[in-house]
DNA sequence: CATGAATGAGTCTTCATTCAT
DNA sequence: AATGAATGAAGACTCATTCAT
């Protein structure tokens, strides 16, 4: 998508409108401009990760590593069916120039929480090991598996992901699990 | 500084040359194109993190954390020293679209190479824990102190640095080193 | 028109879209940039050139001057048609820096080519006198053209040619083309 | 030189103030402006052209070719003395757009006026056939003359005139002007 | 006299936005 | 609803001219 691959900025109505095939008016015609095509954008992708990504994890499963492996499958799940959702929203990270409006802002703020509620709720710390305090081993565990996201995502730039077997990636996952359980368990 | 904050393509050469209280021929004077400037500015960026950071980390402390905390020390007065440069060349990961001339992509790559020696060379591995591999253990270290950085990063996102009071900071950055320790520590 | 008057980099696209009466983007819709513009005359007249001036000279008549007479009606007739065409690409003359892309050079060369055997081609110069080199002949009956032609448009110059009566002129030009047979034909 | 290169307009006084070795300030402490330089320019090749090749042609002469003859001779030694002169003095007549102040536009009108009569004064006119017009032989012969001579400069363009044997062209040239003779005279 | 850093109006070009059709 | 021609403000860049040194 557009707005993904060249920032706001960047994105050219004229390209916008050539990929999705209709002439120039209808753009503004529907949005206004091109900052409500982003903030129409923007809801969508808030929407679509609430409803394909964070309503599939189950706050019923305890064990934080566990919920994360659930999150990590659920994530992917999204992601190919609507591959450019966790692009846009990531970088919006970046083009923090842009004003939402209040509403959207608020959202935003909103879908953080419900993030961050999806995998901190109601877990179990009495599986973690006490000589650490609970909310540095979660911040631990989280970090240690956003960097492990990260570099698979480079690792994975420019593959094409249709014709793709995912399984040794997901055993390498897994394995990272295991050793998060190891180090940050009783 | 106007391409950290704005990234390449907006940082307009009329806000940079307001900013700098400089004619608008003056810039193009001295760099002849918007580019060019990007470029002394990113080759000036690297060579005050080699000199500035980098050097400042001594490579016969064997001990990984220990270095890391060096190297965390050594980074903030650093960014005391010039704020800025290690916003501006983190925005490059971003921005990558530009298209830096060979010479400056190839210090760059060696600027990460030697980054990760001075990280990576000479540890004493013998101190982590056996049970999970060592390689591993060297990332989620890394991904937790990165992790941390940039949490503390927009804790102080708008905060005065001129006057202010870092010790408390640092106390709990080595609170999270001596975890660090005792977790993945023999 | 704005080429011909100032030369290719004195004309200013500010004056260009002001005199058409077009807003300045529109210019840029249509050409792309400056020289393509440039490029599109410069084919345009060549065109017309080829279909309003050129190829109304008959090549049967093989009476040089006669030709020549031919030529010179033709010529003031495109010229009345459509003034600027000729003085354009007589500017290219000076402008030769400007870069025509292959083709478009050509088709530069490809008219003068036409032009030269439009006028030379199949004619009888057993008509001239044998005293001097046919070849001389040729060019001195041209020279003489030539230099009647750019007198007689500088003393024009300003005329408002749609309410002018030209027949005077014509007399004149018959005249000297009179002489002309009088001195280079048997 | 510059301004003949390159016209008015295109020619940038960085290139010229390169080219001269001397310091940019200087050009304007001698001259104040651009414009001023080229008025200065274009006395100084008036000047120039009076005293090296006007002054140059004996009025005595009474017959019209050879006394061109003397005035081609003039012209190229002129022209070796001082390569430019006549280029940048004929680059004006594009370029004239440029407005000159009143005194070296009277000037420049004056140069012509002399030069004409340099060339037309005191000629025997006894000695052209009878048949023609005196004022119309005056005419066809300067055409010739100016036709040939601009064949001559396209034909050594990019001809190093300092190691070059002019005589061949010389010797061609009296050819024409017997053959003008031949033509238009008694 | 001499320099060249500094200026800012002007140049070509792009692009979000409007509007007649 | 739908199009795409038209607009003009803004962007990168140039260059004659000035001025502190």
């Amino acid at each position: 998508m557009e707005f993904a691959k060249h920032g706001y900025e960047k994105a050219s109505t004229n390209r916008i409108v050539k990929e999705a095939g209709i002439g120039k008016g209808m753009l503004f015609y529907y949005f206004k401009s091109k900052k409500e095509l982003y903030h129409y954008l923007f809801d969508y992708c808030m929407k679509f990760i609430i409803s394909e990504y964070l309503s599939k994890i189950d706050e019923n499963e305890r064990d934080f590593i566990e919920r994360y492996k659930q999150a990590g499958q659920a994530k992917l799940k999204a992601n190919v069916k609507n591959p450019g959702v966790f692009t846009f929203l990531g970088s919006f990270v970046v083009n923090q120039n842009i004003d939402l409006p209040e509403k959207i802002e608020k959202q935003y703020k909103e879908l953080r929480t419900l993030g961050y509620s999806k995998i901190y709720n109601n877990i179990d710390t009495s599986l973690f090991r006490e000589d650490v305090e609970g909310e540095k081993i979660f911040k631990f565990i989280r970090w240690s598996m956003e960097g492990y996201e990260k570099e698979l995502l480079q690792r994975l730039q420019g593959v094409n992901l249709s014709t793709f077997d995912a399984t040794p990636y997901w055993d390498e996952f897994y394995e990272y699990l295991d050793d998060l359980k190891k180090i940050f368990y009783k």
